[in-house]
DNA sequence: TTTTAGCACTCATATATTGACAATGCTAAC
DNA sequence: GTTAGCATTGTCAATATATGAGTGCTAAAA
């Protein structure tokens, strides 16, 4: 279909867009393609009718289509090899002993997202399948206590309890013994369940203010369970872009950051790193979202990076690359 | 200086436009002020030239100047009621039991923000004057630790550490006995010193893998020193204001937002409730900054309103007094 | 003395006009 | 298959033109 320049010249146009952001004229290609405008634009013709590439009006440069990125992520880029700096960059949370994996990624994301200029978003991670794996009170004052619950996965939540001074830190203590005993490793979404069935009755039967102290833990435990666990950061890079010039679009994509089913139709189902291309994807027309699944211990998220469809495609694929390894899988 | 009729007609040109965000002109007030257009416009010329009314060219609406909005936040604007609704949701914030004060704040400041449309800021809250009331290690496998410090002020910061699983959890165990020993009550930034000269030492005394363990906990808690303890919630919401209609100035608004020294600006000395219109903030000449101090249990901070100076002063007052008046000062 | 009607004036906004420029498409010659 | 040349097309910026909302000012009315 396409001979071996016309794939040379998309690529070149491709990459010309990517780095300026402004349609490509055949002229500026003669000397890198070693012969006269004419003949580009030709080719470039040629190009348009198979739809690789666009024209923003009938006379200006070429613009790569959907079609045309998609032609080119599927088929001219090569992968990339991580720049050094962007190693740099990403080692260092790696090799930070005291992140865990969790944070580890939250971190690198965000700084693929300074890297980059794009927006990142860390998904998911659903903590359903977190166990419980302690459960501490910390007294503050004779009626201020923290709650603090500790999951099997490393996650830590804590919610600070009022309780009336009528309840000695004796009931408190024995209260969170009881229920220490009875609910480590549950999952956390059982955990409000079993705190009605199992637990409720136990704690009537041993501890005097059962009711009060009950209704305390159980409020505290019931907020665990409704964290959302998404991230998003880099808002603010993505409408550095020059493609969001315009006040209506920036408030469009803003609107759609902090909406929630927005982001969750990010979510990944497929292994490997997966480019979606305007259309492609359910965000927004005018953006590329490139995600990929992790799995973490039994964990599973999705991280992605949003930027304009003119996006350095071979970098993120690196980057993301990098990611994966230093997680497995 | 001014008669009645100027400041009532300043009331009303200054009402129309926080309302409208357009130009106010003669003729619309003819009615509600029971004259002619052109009775109005000699005063407005007087109102002009005191400095309180300005135009943006010379045949448009009065506009009001920073000095106009000065002038009706000291002297024309009467304390408002907080309206039902604003009341309603800001309730169930201060009655949820389970919510620590300082949580409170935060999420009042998040309402807040929706209400408004403005973007909040919680600042401060400044951790230095935590002290420590308990540190605790969770193990979650041979070599993974969780490590909790919980301060007297009821904030919980937690670490993940890798261990080589040479060291038992027993030593962990003694370790973190020492370390409770030792650091209980200790301001959270002089941790850092006191666990170089006075636990390092007699951790070397008792345990056995020392170096190690000192390690993975200094790391750990000369992080939480570090934190920055600042809350920026709605920055999308000033942008939906019409003043921010321009792409260049969105980002420039954006990049103070992200800017630690800019939102630090915002740090109020004076007790009571300060408004700085325009030019009197150092934040940006287009908006408004209404702020307050607040102290809970000696920790000080400062929370604030950024909008534009078209801002519904009246109730944006009442609503920061009622969170004022629930902490207590 | 205050208010108002009336009119000239100003400026934003919208729309059209123009010329310069940067591309392209096409054709004919190489 | 390639290229030079030229007409064509559309952007961009500058300029013109009309419209309308608003003002300032003045002279007359209250």
């Amino acid at each position: 279909m396409m001979n071996d320049r016309q794939i040379e010249l998309l690529k070149l146009i491709i990459e010309d867009y990517i780095k300026t952001a402004r349609p490509v004229s055949s002229k500026s290609l003669c000397e890198i393609m070693n012969c006269s405008s004419a003949t580009i634009r030709n080719e470039m013709a040629i190009l348009e009718d198979y739809g690789y590439l666009e024209k923003t009006h009938t006379s200006s440069g070429r613009v790569p289509s959907e079609k045309g990125y998609r032609y080119y992520v599927d088929y001219i880029m090569k992968p990339k090899e991580m720049n050094g700096e962007d190693m740099l960059k990403l080692q260092t949370i790696f090799h930070n002993q005291s992140l865990a994996l969790n944070d580890a990624i939250i971190r690198s994301m965000e700084i693929i997202s300074e890297l980059t200029s794009y927006t990142s978003i860390v998904l998911g991670s659903s903590s359903k399948e977190n166990k419980v794996t302690k459960v501490e009170v910390v007294p503050l004052s004779d009626f201020h206590f923290i709650t603090i619950v500790v999951t099997d996965k490393g996650h830590v939540e804590h919610r600070t309890m009022n309780l009336p001074d009528t309840i000695s830190v004796e009931e408190v203590r024995q209260t969170v013994e009881l229920i220490n005993k009875l609910i480590i490793g549950t999952p956390i979404d059982e955990v409000s369940s079993k705190l009605e069935f199992e637990v409720k009755p136990v704690i009537a039967k041993y501890v005097k203010q059962h009711e009060v102290l009950y209704n305390a833990f159980y409020s505290a435990f019931s907020d665990f369970t409704k964290e959302a666990n998404i991230r998003v950061t880099g808002t603010k890079n993505i409408l550095m872009q020059p493609e969001f010039d315009d006040a209506s679009k920036i408030r469009e994509i803003m609107n759609k950051f902090e909406d929630q089913s927005m982001i969750n139709s990010i979510k990944e189902e497929d292994n490997g790193i997966n480019i979606y291309i305007g259309s492609e994807n359910e965000f927004d027309d005018d953006v590329t979202v490139i995600k990929t699944k992790y799995s973490l211990g039994g964990e599973e998220g999705t991280i992605a990076l949003i930027g304009p469809k003119r996006m350095e495609y071979d970098r993120v694929i690196a980057l993301l690359d990098y990611i994966k390894q230093n997680i497995g899988i």
